[in-house]
DNA sequence: CTAAACGTTAGAGTGCGCTCGAAGTCAAAT
DNA sequence: ATTTGACTTCGAGCGCACTCTAACGTTTAG
């Protein structure tokens, strides 16, 4: 195999903060926290990120984008630094989360479906000039009276 | 038209509490943050709420529960509490939110895509015993080799 | 030689959305 | 008469995820 020192490319932190999207403090912050073992250092003790790195970056960041909270992505590193003996375990914990993220989606559709009629009683009213009285479409209000109209 | 008094049902706010899934702390809180202005009071001073405040509230949930701003959903009221006149801009704040809404879903979608199929790597593994070098499956690592495996 | 540009650390501060605590009022139950 | 319990206000506190500051070190350009 090819490895006679460090041949492999590496970037600096402004770097990384660039190709990921997040700030160098950000990249800092997750490092102390736990989240980025085995960032390289250079001989005056600044960051190298590899390629691996990045890729271990983007995927925390697609993990907390779909709402994972920051101390079970701790819990995933661990389990990543464990290697393939707690691989199980890994997905065990991905596929919850798979199960959580489904969950939020169908909340935020449903909610949305209720702000949708809303928008749509907003419509009739704006081309009526005034409230419709079709309560069926609104489960109270809004094809009321005065108080709490919304 | 009927109106001689208090004719109309109102609840206390633990009832209120129960029947939104809010704390009375979270229901005086939004009250005092102007989310739900005109909350009737009893004669000792504690708050009665008629069904279209329930309403209101709940529809309040939604907006939350879809992730709008608490400042948005300020700027919101104050549109319900202009009346019809300020038809045209609620709706154009609940067709904006409704944009935002649906990106987030996109996005939340996009991401758990690549963690399914992380999952699906880490199910391979599980099977084979050891990383199947597969690499169009993964952008990088996790069919590499002790670095940072994700 | 100095200044700018970039990095380092430890720790403090921020913004959001609640959540709670303290001190007080009132009414019904004992 | 007093206790219980639900309510009130106001302000402080909390958890989360950053985000920034201060003080300092190193490298490069002029």
């Amino acid at each position: 195999m090819s490895s006679r020192a460090s041949r492999i490319k590496t970037i600096s932190i402004k770097e990384a903060a660039v190709e990921t999207n997040l700030s160098a403090h950000t990249l800092r912050y997750y490092e102390r926290i736990g989240l980025l073992p085995n960032i390289a250092r250079d001989s005056n003790g600044q960051r190298r990120y590899t390629a691996d790195n990045l890729g271990a970056i983007l995927i925390l960041i697609k993990l907390r984008a779909t709402g994972m909270p920051i101390g079970i992505m701790q819990r995933f590193v661990q389990l990543l630094e464990m290697g393939d003996k707690a691989v199980a375990e890994r997905r065990a914990l991905l596929e919850a989360h798979e199960k959580a993220v489904r969950a939020n989606i169908v909340e935020l559709e449903t909610n949305l479906e209720a702000i949708i009629t809303k928008i749509g009683i907003y419509k009739d009213i704006e081309e009526t000039g005034s409230k419709t009285t079709c309560s069926f479409l609104s489960p109270r209000a809004e094809t009321r009276a005065k108080t709490s109209e919304v």
